[in-house]
DNA sequence: GCAATAGTGTCTCTAAGACATTATAAT
DNA sequence: ATTATAATGTCTTAGAGACACTATTGC
């Protein structure tokens, strides 16, 4: 196209005099969100292993918040795109390559990093526990699993004049063998007539860095808003489970149980049954299932 | 903390030292996707008008995409939060100020822009019609609002040897007493195994600039998701609604018909009677509703 | 009376939830 | 036989969906 502009410049020449320099510009990283379950191990010959949620941590070797624990994660580079990027720090964080990924939020208040102004694009993503093969990369020297206690501590309202506050006080615990990280996020709605408006922030905050808190604790809503309605738990399964493997997951996740026969009711068009079974499990073994792409046909 | 690198620095000194710069960096803006539902002209005395689903865009008065039209929104300043550099654009374009702001995604793509590296973070804003002030900001001499109309227009399933393809085309089509606007959305959903990604791109597209059609798509099924679930849609409406108001504003958004009576049912916990009610309408008035913000409890 | 919308009653069908019963392996 | 899990049956209840019927206004 040819057309002009009111400088009387054509496409070309206003495109090879622009200079998107012109302007200061904020850095943008990509954060990852790494869950999988893993099973405990097991006291009993015959009992099943209790299952647990897990997230990826990586020890800070840098300043900021030096020795501290942060989501890996890193700067998107001029000529990748945002996808890629977080495909890519997966990849050199896990030697997973071809995990599901989905985008979650963007973070971009102004003092969320004292290096400067950095925008943050949240990822999460999940694995299932024995398709990875972690080598740790070049600025994670410490990359552990953290187990994830998630809970609502107090949830107050308090009358305004015009409608209401409503302050939600919600913990997130992660665990390891040497550690314990707390976060503590208050989640605001407030709402003024019609008006309504949320607002999210961090508390109190133990060793985690940035505002990582929250990342972990939006994307954990966000994986139980999706178990209800997707299919997504799958990829924290491995190729074949027992119908207890699924509804142990689920269950830790949500955090409540389920009952059983009401559970394979629901899930039964999502599996297809299979040939194999359990084996030296102490008890009746189990049938083996694997997920069936085609269940919303 | 005075804890030190492996260079020997306190973070102080790594700070002062840091230069966020010495990386090229992409440019940010936001995008707002603004919708409105208003009222279409009616013959009959005794009709009530139709409902319509609209959006704003703005014809653009600069390269590229010199002349089409895009949707408002514009670079985010290095010393503002990315939230309030989506109200900033949303007042400057409207004149609204206190508007329901939701963010939808990210995108960042290298080649979604002419001018360089821009990221682009998309919000959803829902306002009723007669909040609006409208006052061309400096950057939009011409802010129109569009008729939305959005259809699945072929829905393909090919099999592969891993698994399958499916391909889902969605057209958008924006209409103003002037004006067409089209795009055509490929959704793409592959399974191979136990491995399912999805992707989106624009097929075709009909003088909307850049990759807002898929911001647009993007934003409907967010809006018609939403509806199921929360209570969103009473941003859209006036303080006060009579019963079929509401519903007709679902069953624009929806694009299918509802039946009354089980309508009624199910929103009766969303609102409150109120003493008012319709007059001088040619038929049997209305009792007049208002959004009540204490549903949940 | 009529056109058009307002408002309510009720039947059916499905799915969620709760609970109970029987089955089968390892020791 | 005991223990722990596997697998299925069935009753109840809540809610979605479909449809029918009555009510009220302006002209």
């Amino acid at each position: 196209m040819s057309e002009k502009n009111t400088k009387g410049m054509t496409e070309e020449e206003f495109l090879s005099s622009y200079d998107i320099k012109a302007f200061d510009r904020p850095s943008v990283t990509v954060d990852i969100l790494l869950f999988t379950i893993s099973d405990e191990d097991v006291s009993n010959y015959r009992k099943l292993p209790k299952k647990s949620l897990r997230v990826l941590l990586i020890k800070r070797n840098e300043h900021p918040y030096l020795g501290m624990w942060a989501l890996p994660g890193g700067f998107v580079r001029i000529d990748e795109n945002l996808e890629t990027a977080a495909y890519r720090e997966l990849k050199e964080e896990t030697g997973v390559e071809n995990a599901y990924l989905e985008q979650l939020y963007t973070y971009g208040d102004l003092n969320r990093d004292p290096r400067g102004r950095i925008i943050s694009t949240s990822y999460m993503s999940l694995v299932n526990k024995n398709e990875i093969h972690m080598h740790a990369g070049s600025d994670a020297d410490d990359a552990r699993w953290f187990e994830v206690d998630y809970q609502l501590v107090k949830d107050e309202k308090q009358e305004t004049d015009k409608g209401f506050i409503e302050n939600k006080f919600i913990e997130v615990i992660l665990t390891n063998e040497t550690n314990v990280l707390k976060s503590m996020i208050k989640v605001t709605r407030t709402v003024e007539g019609k008006h309504v408006s949320y607002n999210r922030s961090i508390v109190e905050n133990d060793k985690l860095s940035f505002d990582h808190g929250l990342i972990i604790q939006y994307g954990i809503e966000r994986l139980r808003n999706k178990l209800e309605y997707s299919d997504i738990i799958f990829h924290l399964m491995p190729e074949l489970f027992t119908l207890t493997d699924l509804q142990k997951s689920y269950e830790e996740i949500l955090d409540k149980p389920l009952i059983k026969a009401n559970f394979r009711r629901k899930t039964a068009k999502l599996v297809t049954e299979t040939e194999h079974s359990t084996s030296d499990v102490g008890h009746r073994p189990s049938k083996l299932y694997r997920f069936n792409p085609s269940w919303m046909d």
